[in-house]
DNA sequence: ATCATTTGACCGCA
DNA sequence: TGCGGTCAAATGAT
């Protein structure tokens, strides 16, 4: 799309040629009329094929504004410091974001912010315009007499509006098929721009886990919230599972699943020592979304683990949990955390750090509780014990739930050979997971150069 | 050579 | 007995 914007004589004589063999007719015409200096008279085109190539290099400039907009919107998402920010009035928000953004770009660039509506969607952000660089282009081919299939803009042109042209045939304009609903059918791109406009300026910004992961689960499985059990969107332009923080998962077994078309993959942490367990598994619905099954700690996350084994929680910035499993139930969101204090309140300054420099990290400040990285830890003693990453696109933020009742205490060492306390004496309630350790795990001689890996502060 | 992944076999549980 | 979790040798990647 973009290299179909950069329009030089030669690409486009290979375009036409391409597309158009039955458009190099005997008559030549005045190439100027493109206004880029295409045509030669070697290569005479009709002036039909001429309409046809201005409207789609038009097509292309617009959506090299597209890119520009979705570019300043995920910087402007740096000046969104928190969730509490981010106001459901338009007005608000653009001016916020009009004065946030005031001093970023060279002088002489135009910037201002406009309601998009040319696609329903439940929330639409304000977009961020840059447009004078393309807009002398995009004068030069207005100024063009030929009656060409334009791409209305409203405004000043930020994003295309496609006003009833047939022949716009932008990819990311693909109709929805339901108004206004955010399951629509969009493409890819759309999808992942529109998630980091909902992720900055809905109201409420954080979809709470209970609701929202219920929610998706229902949407994918046509069932309530399993227990310990997240909704990972894949990262971006990225293969595999999706990033969780923890760069230590060593995958041990991979099994074909009943009456599911994807086999699901079976993850511990490398550091032999710690138990922490995952399975992963492709959602039949969704084939970038992963149904991921937490199971056990770390007991490399305590103060007194191998330093190199913690987690990476400040830098869960481009994967997407959704959360389903948060129901009280001993399996899932009760363990008791061997992070201390220190460690939290040393993760929260991490990561509102993070927010203000402008690394898209959004916090949400309301719910002080810093995730770990893992499902089922607690960091309270209040009644807010499940809670997970709620990461959208660029965005993350923290959210906790809060259980109907109180956890149940669990007893330490229960159904296992092993005692589930950590050196500090905190109980771990991992106490389910212990079906195979009977056999010795075998010792893996296999280590993660976690040296690049950042690591927080120790005790 | 080292390390990560794959894959068939094995095992326990329901 | 079948399914799912795990083991560990084989294989692939770097």
């Amino acid at each position: 799309m973009l290299s179909t914007a950069i329009v030089h004589q030669r690409d486009l004589l290979n375009l036409v040629v391409s597309h158009y063999p039955q458009s190099i007719v005997a008559t030549p015409i005045a190439d100027e009329r493109i206004g880029c200096g295409v045509l030669t008279p070697e290569f005479p085109i009709s002036p039909l094929v001429l309409q046809e190539l201005k409207a789609y290099i038009e097509n292309s400039l617009n959506y090299c504004h597209l890119a520009l907009c979705s570019l300043r919107e995920i910087n402007l998402n740096s000046f969104t410091s928190s969730p509490s920010d981010s106001s459901p009035s338009t007005l608000n928000t653009s001016m916020r974001s009009s004065s946030a953004v005031e001093g970023q770009f060279p002088p002489g660039w135009n910037t201002k912010f406009f309601d998009v509506t040319n696609h329903a969607k439940d929330h639409l952000s304000p977009r961020l315009n840059v447009v004078a660089p393309l807009n002398s282009l995009r004068s030069s081919l207005h100024k063009d007499p030929l009656p060409y299939h334009s791409i209305t803009t409203k405004g000043n042109g930020c994003t295309p509006r496609n006003s009833g042209s047939p022949r716009f045939t932008d990819p990311f304009s693909q109709p929805p098929p339901g108004e206004g609903s955010s399951t629509q059918q969009q493409h890819p791109h759309e999808q992942n721009l529109n998630t980091r406009l909902l992720a900055v300026d809905s109201n409420p910004p954080w979809p709470r886990i209970s609701s929202a992961a219920n929610s998706e689960a229902r949407k994918f499985g046509g069932q309530k919230a399993k227990p310990g059990v997240v909704l990972q969107k894949l990262n971006d332009g990225k293969r595999g599972i999706p990033d969780d923080g923890h760069r230590g998962w060593k995958k041990y077994g991979n099994k074909a699943i009943q009456n599911s078309n994807h086999c699901r993959g079976y993850y511990k942490c490398s550091l032999k020592e710690c138990r922490a367990k995952k399975m992963v598994q492709l959602t039949d619905r969704d084939p970038t979304l992963f149904e991921v099954t937490y199971v056990g700690k770390h007991s490399c996350s305590s103060s007194t683990a191998h330093p190199r084994c913690r987690h990476r929680s400040t830098q869960m910035l481009s994967s997407s949990l959704v959360h389903v499993g948060s129901n009280g139930s001993s399996e899932g969101g009760q363990a008791t955390s061997t992070v201390t204090k220190e460690d939290r309140a040393e993760d929260w300054k991490t990561q509102r750090a993070a927010a203000s420099i402008g690394t898209n990290l959004v916090v949400d400040v309301s719910n002080p509780i810093i995730d770990n990285g893992w499902k089922g830890g607690k960091y309270s003693n209040e009644h807010n014990y499940s809670y997970s990453y709620f990461n959208m696109g660029m965005t993350t933020s923290t959210t906790a739930s809060t259980a109907s009742e109180e956890p149940k205490q669990c007893e330490v060492g229960e159904g296992d050979d092993d005692v589930d306390q950590d050196e500090e004496g905190d109980v771990c309630m991992d106490t389910y997971l212990h079906q195979s350790s009977r056999h010795h795990q075998a010792a893996y001689s296999l280590w993660h150069d976690f040296d690049t890996y950042p690591t927080l502060s120790t005790d």
